[in-house]
DNA sequence: CAAGCTTTTGTGGATTTCCACAAAAGCTAT
DNA sequence: ATAGCTTTTGTGGAAATCCACAAAAGCTTG
């Protein structure tokens, strides 16, 4: 006989029997490891138990411990109970877990804390029994979920695209959506380096959910790219942090699930939604930089860190109509082609070096005093006076412009 | 009697006429130096009149002798004849020459080589009755020529301003008015201190007839603007010869008469004609940002100089849209105002010095060592990479299109 | 006013840059 | 092939830069 085939008013009355029969503390949490029900009799609990239970999901390096020490792929992988060994810098008792399956899905994980005694087969047996009973119960939280979840999906859009109206109607349709709004935010793109697959849209819920380095109040999912709204918890080191989540969420999808991202990018951080359209379209032409630049670029997420690369697009379009030739480049193209010689790559390579001698030579494989010869011949070939920060940066965006057209 | 109250079929008749008269050889030119006519009795001449004769033109360093002589000076104030002494630097032997005079206007001047005795009171007053009857000659020139000019001017102001054709009907025109063509052109501009008066466009036309650095097929007056078409004799060089021309003709109206030129910018160089417009917009372009950053741009006259500068109008355009804000800018004009630093003056002189330690410290008053501190605090409080060309680039045309709207 | 911070200036030494000069190597055209 | 040019590489010394460390001066705050 099962002793879940009763009825359950809530998930806490389910984690409640579930403590009972077992004897322990029970915690229920999704797929995301977000709480869902824990149960409530007086039993010891460890500080990572309490802090989940506060902060209504499982700390960060909680589960990233989890996940190094391959228990999350372990229950990713098997319906059986997993036991855990005490991982004590973050404050983790010995513990049994067990993942709750929906065919081939893992909705959820059951935690159960392992009192003194070592568990018994029986009690294993009632665990896995548990999980079959918990199915049922989180599919009926998933399919509300995935309603609210379309609407905030079309919301998102109608931000990204500029469709939207008021700041004060945004603020109440977030509310209405239960999306927090926070004081600063920024739009950033993943590009993946293939379409997109429900797995895949899966792992990347994950991780964006159990995230906590900064919040993530919206995303969508678009062919090859994850496009997030993400909010800093404050603008003064803003920008470092979104680039220290990019960095991580690109190595944990690698780590984690064997999914390569290209790059990522994100736009400039702005405070009224309105905006948000704005840094969509900064994070858009970052990676349309990175794809032209990508030796130049390949650092470079923010679009604050776009440095001249943010006029491109601007330029590119003026010199189509013909504007801006530069004679001195002309003429230093036209010297290599007829002597052989590298004076256009001598410059540019100068120029990338931030006009670094030794660097340059290094670079190009010559000679200092070489490097030295060719720019004083580019300044007569060319006519340029190469200490003239305001010639040399025409110089070096007319160069970096012909490279823009040949992508 | 006057011995040329008679009528003469041509201005060489008349030039021979004074030649057997005074015995001696005689050259008749307009108030440009420009050959009229001269005599061709056999006589003594020297190199200065021989080559005046070939190039039908005084050449350009004769004319420059003269006025260091104070001789044009001279008989640009009265009608009396002006003994010239031998400049044998320019192959010129003794002269002596008359203006031609109109009301208070010189319309030409006639020359005579001293032959070996000294002349005598008889032969001045023979120079001063055949300068009377010279007027009435050149007049009927000048008439022929002023409505010439009125078309011309008119055929200028259309390939200003685009008003054009195609290129074979330009170069067409430009035979039926007498226009020469040339194989490559800039259009320049000069901005005075005041409205350009008659006086002073005499003066002008006087210096642009004289020189020979370049030729000058067109030009015209617009309230404080001379505008001219400047055709080098070759490309290769050519950006320099217009530069030098440049410079020349704005001393040379301070010295000669004591006319202000505020400032000389010239366009591109190109070889068609259609784009003369293109020239001209450029021009004005430069000396719009030389009126902007009068400091920076002080030495640079031509487009193909002003570096950056050529794009802030389409960037400034653009930033008008709210796009391009530079959080570290902004974070460093912050950080001076709560901590009465000088941060953004501080890295804006360093860019301006080319990232020179040196001169930078010297331009502020400041310790090396001063510097490189601010610089170390300038990319922290910024979050700027100084050794990064792109992000220089960004930080430096932002600081300058701040500059550029506040003027 | 004392403590703690930022800012300025100083010192010294390793490294780099700049410059002049020269030898060697490579290319081109007669 | 040879002469004349450009280009590369080398040497050495003066000047500039970079860096670490430290003292002093200036500001802010309790």
């Amino acid at each position: 006989m099962n002793p879940f085939a009763t009825h359950f008013e809530s998930l806490e009355e389910f984690a409640d029997r579930v403590s009972e029969l077992l004897q322990c503390p029970i915690t229920i949490e999704d797929a995301n490891h977000r709480l869902i029900a824990y149960s409530g009799h007086e039993h010891y609990t460890d500080p990572a138990r309490t802090a989940t239970i506060i902060h209504r999901r499982v700390p960060e390096r909680v589960i990233n411990s989890l996940w190094r020490e391959g228990v999350i792929p372990k229950l990713l992988q098997s319906e059986e109970p997993v036991r855990v060994a005490e991982i004590s810098e973050v404050g983790l008792g010995n513990r049994i877990a067990i993942s709750i399956w929906k065919n081939k899905e893992v909705l959820g994980f059951i935690w159960a804390i392992e009192m003194n005694e070592p568990w018994t087969e029986q009690q294993f047996h009632l665990l896995k029994q548990a999980a079959k009973a918990a199915k049922n119960l989180l599919l009926q939280l998933q399919i509300r979920k995935h309603k609210k979840e379309e609407r905030i999906q079309e919301f998102f859009w109608k931000l990204l695209t500029g469709h939207v109206s008021s700041p004060h109607d945004i603020v109440e349709q977030c509310h209405q959506l239960n999306v927090h709004v926070y004081p600063f935010f920024s739009v950033g793109i993943f590009q993946f380096q293939q379409q997109i697959q429900t797995q895949v849209e899966r792992q990347i819920d994950y991780l964006l959910k159990t995230t906590q380095q900064l919040a993530i109040p919206l995303y969508t999912i678009d062919h090859q790219r994850l496009i997030v709204l993400v909010a800093p918890s404050s603008n003064v080191y803003g920008e470092s942090h979104i680039e220290r989540f990019f960095r991580s969420f690109m190595t944990q999808m690698k780590e984690r699930f064997r999914v390569d991202i290209m790059m990522g990018a994100f736009g400039n951080v702005y405070e009224c939604y309105t905006k948000i359209a704005k840094s969509y379209e900064e994070a858009q032409t970052v990676l349309k930089m990175k794809r032209a630049f990508p030796h130049q670029l390949a650092n470079i997420q923010s679009y604050q860190h776009l440095g001249m690369y943010q006029f491109f697009d601007l330029l590119f379009e003026q010199k189509r109509h013909g504007d801006f030739h530069n004679v001195a480049l002309e003429k230093l193209k036209q010297y290599d082609a007829q002597h052989h010689t590298n004076l256009v790559e001598t410059i540019e390579t100068y120029l990338d070096c931030d006009s670094n001698v030794n660097e340059t030579a290094k670079t190009l494989n010559i000679h200092p005093n070489t490097l030295a010869y060719r720019l004083k011949r580019i300044s007569e070939i060319g006519n340029i006076d190469l200490s003239n920060m305001s010639e040399k940066v025409k110089l070096y965006i007319d160069m970096k412009l012909d490279k823009y057209r040949t992508t």
